[in-house]
Parts: C-alpha cells; sequence; structure tokens
RNA sequence: GGAUCGGUAGUUCAGUUGGUUAGAAUGCCGCCCUGUCACGGCGGAGGUCGCGGGUUCGAGUCCCGUCCGGUCCGCCA
C-alpha cells in the first residue's frame, strides 16, 4: 500500500496517527539538521518535516523539484500554523521516506503563480496539468458535467452514442475528413454534430435524449473556438419551442445552483433577435448593464436635415453624418467627467483596425444643461441637445456616436458598448445574466452564390404560422439586388439562443419533421431534389416512416465551462487543448503519415502544395 | 486568405541614436542556517539574441525574406 492518505485530508483531529502518503515534491526548505517538505498531490498540499535523523540519508538520496515520494510517519501539530491551506495546522514527521521516482528539473515552475509562458507550458502540458488553477478548472469541467448529466437524467433523457465517422455534408462549416482504407478513394466525415442522428433516434422513439459529446469543425481558431469542442447535444419529441425553453432554462439553473451554489431564481428574460440587433447590435447581447444603440439616422432624419421637432438641425453640413448609411450611438452615464485624454483613447480604440472606424463623435452632457461637442462647429447647443435626446442621455452622461456603413457600423458600436461597459466595471465577473434570443432568420441571403442559406442549419422549423409562406412560395431569387423582397427573407425560425454574460452558450431550434417541408428547405438552399436525396435521403426517408415532432438544442459544454470558471478563454478547460493554428504542440500533431499508410490508402499529395 | 503584436539565459522579461565583455528577476548548482511555508545569507554556472540574407567600419538594435507563437478580421449551418 502506498499511502493511508492523501495531501489534502489530514487535519488538527488526526493529530497522533500514524500514516503514509504519497506525491510529488512540491518545494524544499532546507535550515542545516531539519528540512520542510511541501508534498502535493491532486488533493492537496501537506508539509513534512524531515528531522535531524534523517538529514544523513538526505544528503544521500537528495531530493528535487517533482520527485515522487512516500513517507512514513506521524501527524504534528505544528507549532507555525498555515491558515493559507487546508492541512496548515498539521505536519508529518517523518520516520522513513522512498523515492519512487526521481525528475529532472521541470521548464517552469508548477506553482500557482508560475513563471511559464503559454507556448511552453502547452509544450509540457502534463506538468501545467499538476498546478491547482487547471487543476480547479477540470474539477469545475467535471462538476458541470455530473450537474447536466443528473437534470437530465431526471427528467427522463437517456444518454445514446452516436457515430464519429458519418458521411461528409459540405453543408455548414468545413469536415474534418478521415480516408477510408477499406473504400479506398472514399472517406469518412467527423460530426459537426450528432444533428441527424438525434433526429432519426427522435423518429425511432427514442424521446429525450442527450449526449455529452465531441464535435469537430474544420475552420480557424479562436481564443473560444477549438476544432474539436464539446457539446451537451439534446432533443426531445412532441414539443414545441415553450417546451424547450423551460427545461433548458432548468437544466442551466440547475447547474448554476450545484456548480456555483447560486439560485437564479427569476425567469430568463427573452428577446427577439430583432430587439437584439437594434438595441445592442448583436445577437448575443450583455444584459448586465442598458447602454441601449439609440438610432439616430432614423430618430433625427438627419440625412434630411429634418429631426424629429421639424427643425434644421444641420445648417454647417457636417459631411459625416450626412453620408453615413446609418449614424448610431450609445449613452454612456458616469463618464460624461471624462478628460480629452480619455475621449482621444475611446477614439484611438475605434479606429484600431479590429473596430475599423475612421472617428468617434463624442457629446459630454454637462449637469448645468450645457454640452461640449468634438463636433461643436457643426452644431449649436440646442441642436446637440436635440441629438443628446435621441440617444436617451442625461445629465452627466458622454454620448458616443459612430457614423459609416449599417453593418460595420453596427458591429462597432456594439463592440464599443461592450468596451464602455468593461471600462466602467459594469461587467461584473460575478453577476451571471441568462437571456432567450428568439425569432431568428430563417434564411440569410448568400451573395457570392445568389442563394439561400440556413441561418441555423437546414433542419430547422419555421414559426408554424409561417410554414404556409415556405411551402407556397418558389425560394429561387430572381431579383438579388431586392433579395428582402423576396418572401423567404421575412420567415422566422422557429429557433432559439441562450446567452449569457454575452456569450452564446447554447442554440437550438424545433425541427422539420414533414418530407414536403424539407425537401422545400433543401430546394431553398439550391439543392436539387437529386442533390437531396443523395446527401440526405436516409433522413427524407425516415421522415416518411410516422416521424414525430421534435426539437432539441446544444450547449457548448467547454464555453460554458469557462464562463462558470470567470475566464473567455476555452483552452484553460480542456485537458489537451490546440493551440492557435489548431497543431497540438505536445504531440506535434497533425503530422505527416508513412509512405506505407499514404499506398493503403490510395492518397497522394498534390505537387503544388 | 488578411491585419497586427511578439520571439534575447531553463523560465519571464529589460536592453537608449547602430558602438567596450548583452543585463535583472526567478529557476538551477555549491556552502551556511532548528520553525520555514514567496524562508534567509554568501558564492557560482548558464546566451548560435528564432532562422536565412542584406545595409554598415560595426547589427540584439535598421531593411528584406522565412519559421514559430498570441490576438483579431474573413470563416465558424
Amino acid at each position: 500500500m502506498y499511502r493511508s492518505n492523501t495531501c489534502g485530508e489530514l487535519r488538527i483531529t488526526d493529530t497522533g496517527k500514524e500514516v503514509s502518503l504519497a506525491g510529488w515534491v512540491q518545494t524544499i526548505r532546507k535550515f542545516g539538521s531539519i528540512t520542510f517538505v511541501d508534498l502535493r498531490d491532486r488533493f492537496g498540499l501537506t508539509q513534512l518535516l524531515f528531522g535531524e535523523t534523517l538529514q544523513k540519508q538526505l544528503d544521500e538520496n537528495p531530493l528535487g523539484r517533482e520527485y515522487v515520494i512516500q513517507v512514513h510517519g506521524r501527524v504534528n501539530e505544528r507549532s507555525n500554523k498555515n491558515a493559507n491551506i487546508a492541512t496548515g495546522d498539521i505536519e508529518i514527521l517523518v520516520s522513513a521516506f522512498t523515492i519512487l521516482n526521481k525528475s529532472v528539473v521541470p521548464p517552469f515552475t508548477i506553482q500557482d503563480d508560475t513563471d511559464g509562458g503559454d507556448d511552453i507550458r502547452m509544450k509540457y502540458r502534463f506538468l501545467d496539468l499538476r498546478r491547482s488553477q487547471l487543476r480547479k478548472n477540470l474539477e469545475l469541467r467535471y462538476a458541470v458535467n455530473r450537474a447536466a448529466r443528473n437534470y437530465l437524467h431526471e427528467k427522463g433523457f437517456m444518454d445514446i452514442e452516436t457515430p464519429f465517422l458519418i458521411r461528409s455534408t459540405p453543408e455548414g462549416a468545413r469536415d474534418f475528413v478521415v480516408p477510408s482504407r477499406m473504400n479506398t478513394g472514399q472517406f469518412y466525415a467527423l460530426p459537426q454534430s450528432p444533428q441527424t442522428f438525434k433526429q432519426l433516434l427522435m423518429v425511432s422513439g427514442y424521446d429525450r435524449y442527450f449526449q455529452i459529446v465531441k464535435c469537430f469543425r474544420d475552420e480557424d481558431l479562436r481564443a473560444d473556438r477549438q476544432p474539436e469542442f464539446t457539446q451537451i447535444d439534446c432533443e426531445m419529441s412532441f414539443v414545441e419551442q415553450e417546451d424547450i425553453l423551460e427545461m433548458f432554462e432548468g437544466m442551466i439553473k440547475s447547474i448554476f445552483k450545484s456548480v456555483k451554489g447560486i439560485d437564479y431564481t427569476d425567469a430568463v428574460e427573452r428577446m427577439t433577435w430583432e430587439d437584439a440587433m437594434w438595441n445592442y447590435g448583436n445577437d448575443k447581447p450583455d444584459i448586465r448593464f442598458e447602454m441601449k444603440i439609440a438610432n439616430l439616422k432614423s430618430a433625427l432624419k438627419i440625412n434630411g436635415e429634418i429631426i424629429a421637432s421639424g427643425e434644421l438641425i444641420n445648417e454647417a453640413g457636417f459631411v459625416v453624418f450626412d453620408c453615413a448609411e446609418t449614424v448610431l450611438a450609445i449613452a454612456v452615464s458616469g463618464a460624461g467627467e471624462y478628460t480629452r485624454k480619455q475621449t482621444d483613447e475611446i477614439t484611438e480604440w475605434v479606429k484600431r483596425p479590429q473596430i475599423g472606424m475612421k472617428g468617434l463623435v463624442t457629446i459630454k452632457c454637462n449637469a448645468d444643461g450645457s454640452f461640449k461637442s468634438s463636433v461643436d462647429k457643426f452644431y449649436s447647443n440646442e441642436k446637440l441637445a436635440l441629438i443628446a435626446a435621441a440617444a436617451d442621455a442625461k445629465a452627466g452622461d458622454l454620448v458616443l456616436i459612430l457614423a459609416g456603413p449599417e453593418e460595420r457600423t453596427r458591429k462597432a458600436i456594439s463592440d464599443l458598448r461592450l468596451e464602455m461597459g468593461e471600462r466602467l466595471g459594469l461587467r461584473k465577473k460575478d453577476e451571471y445574466r441568462l437571456l432567450w434570443v428568439l425569432d431568428f432568420p430563417l434564411f440569410e441571403y448568400a451573395e457570392d452564390d445568389n442563394r439561400w442559406v440556413a441561418r441555423h442549419h437546414p433542419f430547422t422549423a419555421p414559426k408554424p404560422d409561417q410554414i404556409a409562406v415556405m411551402i407556397d412560395n418558389d425560394p429561387e431569387i430572381k431579383d438579388a439586388a431586392n433579395y428582402l423582397q423576396h418572401p423567404y427573407a421575412g420567415i422566422k425560425a422557429n429557433a432559439y439562443d441562450m446567452v449569457l454574460n454575452g456569450n452564446e452558450i447554447g442554440g437550438g431550434s424545433i425541427r422539420i419533421f414533414q418530407r414536403n417541408l424539407q425537401e422545400k428547405m433543401f430546394a431553398a438552399l439550391g439543392m436539387t431534389p437529386e442533390e437531396s436525396v443523395h446527401k440526405f435521403g436516409f433522413l427524407l426517408g425516415a421522415f416518411e416512416y410516422g416521424a414525430p415532432p421534435h426539437g432539441g438544442i446544444a450547449f457548448g459544454f467547454d464555453r460554458l465551462c469557462a464562463l462558470l470558471g470567470g475566464s473567455e478563454s476555452i483552452r484553460d478547460f480542456i485537458a489537451f487543448p490546440k493551440n492557435n493554428s489548431g497543431r497540438d504542440v505536445m504531440l506535434d500533431a497533425p503530422s505527416t503519415i508513412d509512405e506505407k499508410q499514404f499506398v493503403e490508402l490510395g492518397i497522394e499529395l498534390r505537387e503544388e502544395l
């Protein structure tokens, strides 16, 4: 037996016990004839005291950092207690020790405040995982996993595994492909999600399916995006949107309760996609703070030079506002006292390439009712007052205005809103606000191909009252310039996203379950009937054998864990993540393969690569 | 595919206008130390300045290329 206890469990009440511990040497503090060693395992840290009689043996068998040792000894009450660690009241007076394995000197210190950078820690991930921060992250991940699993189990969900080697479907993200040796020249694809399988399981009658499952997408990475990632994937039969929202609000709240100890008793707020875009500039608003976006163009009719009250606002002709496709503003409470330096800094911020705006107009709303603006020479105080009012600004506010092309400006003001929220401390780490975003458009227009693409995925059903619009109209876009006039442009999806503090943590939809509607959808996406059958014949066929109404949702498990752990990056919540280029720097993967493997697979690399 | 920041001791970084032998902290090694827990004191070792080319009397420093890493845009149904 290597040990009687872990390094995290002995307390003052264990004083006097004879114990054995095993673990890694964290630090060695030598004082001539006595030596302290902190021994670490997954469960904690225990101080060992090597007394005078063991010093000779220590000199002959010196310890080093990260050596694996086993000790026997008696639990002693410490004379100097350490309140910072759980076992800080006791120490082990060592009577005998064995070095189980030596360690070379690690390339970085295995401590909370490690001296290692990201790159070196990724390369030696197995060492980085010894640090308590990463250990806590993975423990939290497991806690979220258990909470989700327990909740779903109690609600009658059943975990069913679906295959990883499946068929490539070019719709959506790029597939990772796997060559087949037995079927030379043919390829499997790794699933981007188990979507069609869980729908087939509904057809098979396995109502209430779930799976905490790996998904794969061959797209570029971000801090919150990995090529392989984990979803909590769920599907239910005989449900409408409301049933799903209720069920999975429950799941998230249950996770909050058991993982964070938070009673999230408020109903989860709901917002239409249009309201989200209009008021917050994106489809995943952070509603921990207000600061809604005002559309000055429509409020003031600046282009027509007439303001809402009928006055001429723009006698001097501020060209930037006049020419812009859109003019958007936010009123920032508590920033009215910003100095010139601070407003200049914000201006520089919006001019960075990532934001890409040409400039920023600021209006300070002074307490005495006067205004100080970066466009004073174009607008009188009265006009500034009208603009500020249109932006819903109060005395003491700073109005920030961006003008430019609709799409970019809306994204920029949305980013600026988040940045100002950050600067003013409105995005509190320990505050969690959930939101359902509803009524997404079913289709988006793809200019490149002059066709519709599914905003969510091609199995998403339209709102029940809009099914007829879809069935009764020809999806073909005859007038590309006016695609918004097409009846399909207005169809709303029976889809929903769950947003936590400005991050999309889950999304799903009620699915199409009738063959004719699904065929119509494929046709709208530009597939011929033959192509539809070729790619999705199995699903269309299944729909003819009594497919129940069904719908589901999938949560981004890694991202959810990161958010609950207070981090924006998911990498620290995955045991062995990929780097920015999709590489595993520890394994040095991907790599080339043996010539023999190429031959077996019947694959040859193209020269121009 | 594009933009941008970085690469100097095991590690994290500093390095002025291009100018003597490239520094600090930490880690590592040795000696001293009986109550430390960021232990302390003294001493020591440790560098192809990512790689290749160019400019120059002279390059860590300037220029070009390239590789690697971070962040972002595109992309991510």
